[in-house]
DNA sequence: TTGTACGCGTTATCAG
DNA sequence: CTGATAACGCGTACAA
């Protein structure tokens, strides 16, 4: 099933197999036909990697998320591939974990002739990655994170501001001890914690160090710091999660303890994934434009793969808190 | 960054280079120092691509899903990505949705180098893509489908089973009047629906055709799916979705209209995913065992790689039912 | 140790 | 208008 026996079939040469293909240069009509025909009998595709091989683009994006198991991710991912398909191509999806180094190395290697561009959802503290591809001049839009001192196209939220206005949600419902479960690995994440960090500042809050817990983003993760959390002297009266995932740990951690929602203890999450509406009661949650923030990272790459080079823009989108029912004003009774 | 670069800095050719990457041949332990400091000192790593081209495996996985952002398939593969890492593989994900041929067909030949062997977690139809890879002599899996007619290896639970069961648990609750919302592309759902026919079968009861609904397996579509249901003169008391991504939406679509599960109806899932524990009430599900499932498929298509041809082993797993709070005792007046 | 033909399936360039 | 053949890129493998 190559151009060879396409060639054959037809009693042409490949060179005339080629031009059809490509429709490139002139040929009798019958010519043409005859090849057409012969590659329907055989069912023949022409081969990608033959393509690439000749420096052909390959109609295909790669995706680089740290975990495709958190709806975020997988959301987003599904709006990227719609969007893609609609233009034209396809994307493979790479689940980076956060094994660092090794793994995405190779992945990226791997890809590097394979894939006509890049997105980069993942969050490393490891920024070579993306570094190296740029420098061998392949398209790369990064998701997710902003950091300014990467020069490539970004698309992201206000993470900050993010923060702030689930911590100032908190702060207005009346609460004090207020803690923060954040992702380690995410750069995201820092920066909610310093719009958390801000809000209590403007409420004349002192942080403390035992509100602060750092883990990996999963529901598991949620529960044990929720139970972290509640064995303190002192336990919050209200918990900013960074991802939604974190969030329905804390739930489920608190439905297990007994301590009910939100009459003992608030919550509020970040992404609005289907989680969010799914739960009881449901949840509170900063919402990032998911959509959008796919179709708009799709169209960047295209472009760049299209113009040849990077536009460079880094677009920021509003978080939105979305109030359901997992907050409501406190009942603190001490200070 | 070519094994040129790394024999012109090591000041010897390029075999020699060869010969120390795949450590074949001898050579004096000076020359072999040599190069491997001068393949650090250049961060060369092999480009997968050439070595694929030389017919190497490229220790890469393909998963063809059929959506992404469905948790049943975000979570398997996480699993799978999991215990491929384990094993020194890396896996790409293709959500091929259900764009049938084309979509497919580009995505498998575009892999068909590049990755050691496919699992196959899609819904086709269309079986070709699955025959026309074990022809070509690829290493193939089926995950989560039945076909007796594909001569691959098959890792999947009993749908019918599961179905049966779901439904008897309906049955057992005193309910008659139970619709079914089945997921039109899957082999799977044909095979529930079988299971669900059949139970109600043993309880005498006859089929409706207006209580089977076939649609794609969203949450939108769940919902439609329920308001289509209870738009009917005698709308059902117990549905049995085929996922529990068409369960959330009936429950969304159920929240809506003011009719309370399990009080007015009773439902059950299918997957067992996050989801059916973050609800409330919490769903009642057919549960699939996902992480053995996941492990299973890896090790067989690993196998199959490494062996050189296939076992063709069938491995069938039982499904489980979870009863959780979506479903009680029915208070069934009429009948 | 080294030189170098060869492999993959195209595309592209010239002759004819 | 069509065909022969040289790239393309990067290794492997075998003869020298």
């Amino acid at each position: 099933m190559t151009i060879y026996d396409v060639a054959k079939r037809a009693g042409v040469s490949i060179a005339t197999v080629s031009k059809v293909i490509n429709n490139t240069g002139n040929m009798r009509e019958s010519t043409k036909q005859r090849v057409k025909k012969a590659m329907e009998e055989l069912n023949y595709h022409p081969n990608v990697m033959a393509s690439a091989l000749m420096g052909k683009g390959t109609k295909t994006l790669g995706l680089l998320v740290p975990d495709i198991s958190n709806p975020f991710f997988s959301e987003i991912a599904k709006v990227i591939e719609d969007r893609a398909h609609e233009k034209g191509y396809n994307v493979i999806i790479c689940s980076t974990d956060e094994n660092a180094e090794k793994e995405k190395k190779n992945v990226e290697l791997l890809q590097s002739k394979l894939v006509d561009g890049f997105i980069v959802g993942s969050t490393y503290s490891d920024k070579s990655i993306v570094q190296n591809l740029t420098e061998a001049g392949v398209p790369v839009v990064m998701l997710t994170q902003d950091d300014p001192a990467i020069d490539v196209s970004q698309v992201f939220v206000d993470d900050f501001k993010g923060g702030y206005e689930a911590t100032i949600h908190h702060l207005q419902n009346g609460h004090h001890r207020i803690a923060i479960i954040s992702e380690q690995m995410a750069l995201s994440s820092v920066k909610r914690t310093e719009g958390y960090l801000q809000a209590l500042k403007t409420y004349g809050i002192r942080p403390s160090e035992e509100y602060l817990v750092k883990t990996r983003g999963t529901i598991a993760n949620g529960i044990k710091a929720f139970d972290r959390l509640f064995r303190l002297p002192e336990p919050p009266t209200a918990i900013f999660a960074c991802n939604d995932q974190l969030a329905i740990g804390v739930m489920l951690g608190a439905q297990e303890k007994g301590i009910k929602i939100p009459d003992q203890l608030s919550l509020v999450g970040f992404d609005d994934t289907i989680l969010a509406r799914a739960t009881y009661p449901r949840l509170t949650t900063v919402a990032q434009p998911i959509a959008e923030m796919g179709k708009t990272v799709v169209d960047l790459l295209i472009d760049e793969i299209r113009l040849g080079h990077s536009k460079k823009e880094r677009i920021l989108y509003n978080p939105r808190l979305i109030i359901r029912e997992t907050t409501d004003r406190a009942k603190v009774e001490n200070i």
